[in-house]
DNA sequence: GCTTGACTTCAAGTGCGCTTGAGATCTTAC
DNA sequence: GTAAGATCTCAAGCGCACTTGAAGTCAAGC
């Protein structure tokens, strides 16, 4: 059953998954994938130290995101799991987090302001228009450059491969 | 506005692979979904009315979103399938499309926010911290336990930071 | 000590979003 | 007419992120 709280006292599965929201079968798996750890009692039963619980959350904030759990692995980087992480710790982890979400945010942006641009003209042009010509979409070609410019140049119809 | 030269001429699956960077087997899933149409050929094959690119970039352009093709679906509403859509069916998609990626920049705004509220108090902690803090209040946890030990812990430790 | 519920592992299953392969057919170029 | 390549259907498989189930073990209350 549950246990008061005490100053180091371990969480069992079950508090963790109560206390984050996330399934049991989740967090074991999440075990698997080393995106969180925990201690066994002398009955090989696992038990979570409080500072899971944060990474737990911020795997769910991942999720939210569309982040795939591999790159939460990154993300979590030097955040040490043997022991409480430090201020300085978390610190990095949260700028780490802040730089991934600015970039999502940013590229969602783009996207706004060129649908903005598409909206204004009506085309949702294919060639012309940088939204619909996604840089990773086209496995063949590498990260390379893209047109942003001009958004009017002409319909689908257009010359561009034919 | 929009005039192709041939108002009739119809894309293979091969050209509408090659010019959307999306696998014909993938058209064809999408297709059993609903998401695009096609007519065939008396020999039973696809050919693609060109507003389908449109449709089809804006489909990747939701995958790199993270939305899912359920989504998508109903993101296209009233774009019609069997007929060139007019300006105003694209407009209203446009926007329809606009709304979904405001939602989802304000919501990474929101979190980039209360993170950026972490990084000053340095503590990314359960329960200040309304990022982290989805579910219940954690009220108990203070800055968590002192250390614990020994846990199998294979990623490589570099970090070194404290 | 016993019971009950929480926990364990391992294997298999699920849903999504596709890809791959087999084997057949269509289209086009010569 | 023929050959090559593009496309067809259908079934199975894959990777991710889990869930479910079976069969067994642990921990706590009485």
């Amino acid at each position: 059953m549950n246990v008061p709280h005490e100053p180091d006292e371990l969480l069992t599965i079950g508090e963790m998954s109560r206390r984050t929201g996330v399934a049991q079968s989740a967090l074991r798996y999440y075990e698997d994938l080393d995106l969180i750890a925990s201690v066994r009692t002398s009955g090989n039963q696992r038990r979570y130290a409080r500072h899971m619980l944060r990474r737990v959350s911020l795997i769910s904030v991942a999720k939210r995101l569309g982040m795939p759990l591999s790159d939460v692995h990154d993300a979590f980087g030097d955040v040490p799991m043997d022991s409480t992480p430090s201020h300085a710790d978390w610190q990095r982890a949260s700028r780490r987090w802040k730089l991934q979400l600015e970039e999502r945010r940013r590229s969602i942006e783009r996207l706004e302001n060129e649908l903005t641009g598409c909206i204004g003209c009506g085309c949702l042009s294919l060639k012309a228009c940088a939204l619909l010509n996604p840089d990773d979409a086209l496995a063949s070609t590498g990260v390379g450059p893209r047109r942003l410019d001009g958004i009017h140049d002409d319909e689908d119809s257009a010359g561009d491969e034919r």
